[in-house]
DNA sequence: CTGAAAGCGCTAACAC
DNA sequence: GTGTTAGCGCTTTCAG
C-alpha cells in the first residue's frame, strides 16, 4: 500500500486547515511500519539504531509532533493533573499552587487549574465530570465538595482537601488560628494584661476563628479583653478604633486579624503619639511582604502555603501511582496528606511587640 | 446483538479498575442507537422528546459521563486553552490570569497554566508541542519565544505576548515606566527640585526602565538628581540610604522603585525625624494592598494586570474563533491585543507626597 | 427523525 | 527486532 490514497480527509476543500503529519506519514517516509515509529517515540531501545536515526530524520523533515489526544485515548495517560478551585484569586492559592507545581513538575506532570463555581451540587458534578473526562490522571479539589461518590476502584483519583469556600475564602487548615494562642501567651509572659482585638470580616472563617481563639486564650490565661472591634478588613476602621480609644483604656497590646489592620493600628497609635512597641504592642497576620519593612517592623504570622501545596501534591501523586499499580483497595492506607506534627503557620516576632510598659499610656 | 460479548476489554483480571460506562451502554439501556445518545448529549433537539427522557434516565442510572478525550479526537474541540508562563510565581501573573480566566469562562473555555522552562530553544519546542498536542484549542504564551514558525494555517493558534522573561521577571509592557514621568513632573509642579531614586534589582527590566525614566525625566525637566541608590529590592538598603543621607542633601522627594523600598524609606525618614510628606515626599510602585493604610498612605503606581489579562484573552479567543471559521489568511487582520490608547498603569496619589517644603530639612 | 458504517491517531497485543 | 491487526469512545457522513 504505497500512497494510502493520498490524505484521506478533506484536502478537496481549500479552506480546510493543513493536517498535521501523523505517525504513518513518518513511517512511510522512513520506510518502516508506523508501529516502529511509535516504539521509537516511546524511547524503546530495541529499535535498530540505524532505523532510529532514519525515523528521527523523517520526524524532523515532516516537523512531526505527537497528537496527545490520540495517545491518551489509547494508553490513558495525559500527564496532566487538575486542581479545582472556586472562582476568585487569593495570594495564598498562588503560593499553594506554586508549591504543588514544584512537585508535579518533578513527577513529569502538568497542572491545570480549573475553576468550579455554582452551588455545591453543581461543583460536585463538575468535579466528577473532570475526574471522568479522561483528560487528567488525578484531581485535587481544594474546595469543599459536599458528597463525593468515590468508588475506590475509580481509575482517576479525586483527592479533596477543603481549603477554600465557594468564594475563595480560606477554611479548614487555612483558617486555623493556633498561632494566636502563642502570640497572646507570649505577650502575657512579657507582662501584658489588657488586650484589644481588631477582627476581620466574619464572612471569612479565619477571622471568626482568630476572634474565638483570642477570646478563648484571654479567658484561659486569665487576662482582660477591652473588646473586639469588627473591622471587616477595613484599615480605616482599625485606625479609627485606635484613635478613638479612651485615654484610660489600659490596653497595652492589640491583636489584629491581619497585617493591614495591624499596620493601620500602628498608624492610629502614631496619631495618638504612642510609641510602638514601648507603649503599645501590635501584631498582625499573613506576613505580608511589607510587614518586614514598616516602622516598626511587624510581628505577624507566616503561613507556609507553598509547603502545604507540596504536601498535597505529593499525596495526590502517591494515590495516582498506587491506582496505576492497580492497588487493591485495602492494601493502600493512603496516609493523610497532612499527617505528622508539621506546623502550617509560624509566628514571626519583630519590632512591633515588646514588654508591657510600666504604666499604660494615658494622655 | 444483545450482550455485545460482555465488557470487551479486561474484566478477566480482577485488579483492573472498573471501566466507565460508554455511550453504547447508555444506548443499549435506552433501547436506541449510540448515535442517538450522541445527538442527545450534543443538545440536538431533533431527538424525540420521549426518547430524550429515556436516554437521560439511562445516563443517570449508569452514572455516565462523557470521555472528553475520545470526543476531542473526533471533533477537535477540548474546550481548553493553554497559557504559557516561565517557572516561578509573580503576583502580577495571578492577576493577569484571573482576568484572562474571566474572559475564558465567558467563552466556555477552561484555562490551563503551563510552565515552560529551559533554554529559549527548549521553550520554543515545548510551545509547539503544546500547540500541536491537540489538547488545546489555542495557546497564549506570556513568555518570549525566540522563533515561532507560525504557518498561518495551523489549526491551533499560538499567540505570543512576552510579559515575563525566563525567570518570571516582568518585561515588555509589564516593565513600562511611563508613570514615573507623570510622578516626577507633578512633583516638580509642586515645587520639588532635588530628587533621589531608590532603584530595584537591575536583573528586572522594570527596575532598569524605572531608573532610566527617572534619569531621563530629571534631565528633561531640568531638575537635579542627588543620585541613584541600588537597593536591589532590599528594604534595609533603602532605609539605610535615607538614614545615611547627608544633612544638607537638599533632597525633597524620593522616587522608590516599589512599595517595599518606599515603605522602608519612610521608615528611614521617621528615624531621621523628618515628616512625610511635609519635609520629604516619597513614592512607590505596585499599589500593594498595605500601601493604602501605612502612615502616611503611599503614593504609588497601580498596574491593571487583570484588565491586561482580559484583553489578551479576548484577543486569543478572537483568533481561535476566526481560525475555526476557516478564515483565509488575509481576511483577518487580527488586531493587536493592546491597541488603542488604553493605559496599563495609573498613578495613585496619596498622603506620602505633597508640596516641597520652603526649606529642605537640615538637622 | 433515527440507524449503520467509517475512522480520528495512536498503542497494546500478538505474530513473524 | 519489526510488522499486522484491532480497537480506545466518540462524532461525522450518509442512508433510510
Amino acid at each position: 500500500m504505497a500512497s494510502e490514497s493520498s490524505p484521506p480527509a478533506g484536502p478537496s476543500n481549500p479552506a480546510t486547515p493543513r493536517r498535521r503529519p501523523t505517525i504513518r506519514e513518518v513511517a512511510r517516509r522512513a520506510g518502516v511500519s508506523h508501529q516502529t515509529v511509535s516504539r521509537h517515540l516511546k524511547g524503546d531501545t530495541t529499535v535498530n539504531e540505524q532505523l532510529a536515526a532514519t525515523i528521527q530524520d523523517a520526524i524532523e523533515a515532516l516537523d512531526y509532533r505527537p497528537n496527545l489526544v490520540a495517545r491518551a485515548m489509547r494508553n490513558h495517560r495525559t500527564g496532566r493533573l487538575a486542581v479545582l478551585l472556586p472562582p476568585g484569586s487569593a495570594i495564598s492559592s498562588l503560593e499553594i499552587l506554586s508549591g504543588a507545581k514544584e512537585i508535579a513538575d518533578a513527577g513529569e506532570y502538568v497542572l491545570e487549574v480549573v475553576t468550579v463555581s455554582g452551588s455545591a451540587e453543581m461543583r460536585d458534578r463538575r468535579a466528577l465530570e473532570l475526574r471522568d473526562s479522561r483528560l487528567f490522571e488525578g484531581v485535587l479539589a481544594l474546595t469543599s465538595l459536599s458528597d463525593l461518590p468515590q468508588p475506590d476502584d475509580a481509575r482517576v483519583p479525586l483527592v479533596t482537601m477543603p481549603l477554600y469556600d465557594e468564594a475563595m475564602r480560606g477554611i479548614g487548615a487555612l483558617a486555623s488560628a493556633g498561632p494566636e494562642h502563642e502570640i497572646i501567651s507570649r505577650l502575657a509572659g512579657m507582662g501584658h494584661r489588657r488586650f484589644l482585638h481588631l477582627a476581620g470580616n466574619y464572612a471569612h472563617a479565619g477571622a471568626v476563628r482568630r476572634r474565638d481563639m483570642y477570646l478563648q486564650t484571654i479567658e484561659e490565661l486569665d487576662l482582660e479583653s477591652a473588646g473586639v472591634v469588627d473591622c471587616g478588613w477595613d484599615g480605616d476602621a482599625a485606625r479609627r478604633a485606635v484613635v478613638d480609644l479612651p485615654a484610660d483604656s489600659g490596653i497595652t497590646a492589640i491583636i489584629a486579624a491581619n497585617d493591614i489592620l495591624a499596620t493601620a493600628a500602628v498608624s492610629g497609635a502614631i496619631r495618638r503619639g504612642w510609641n510602638v512597641p514601648e507603649e503599645l504592642s501590635i501584631t498582625g497576620w499573613d506576613d505580608t511582604r511589607v510587614a518586614a519593612v514598616t516602622t516598626p517592623s511587624m510581628t505577624t504570622v507566616a503561613v507556609h502555603h507553598a509547603e502545604l501545596g507540596r504536601r498535597l501534591m505529593r499525596h495526590l501523586l502517591d494515590v495516582v501511582a498506587s491506582r496505576r499499580r492497580g492497588a487493591d483497595d485495602a492494601s493502600d492506607p493512603a496516609p493523610s496528606p497532612l499527617e505528622d506534627d508539621w506546623r502550617l503557620a509560624e509566628v514571626i516576632w519583630r519590632e512591633s511587640t515588646g514588654p508591657a510598659p510600666q504604666t499604660p499610656p494615658a494622655r
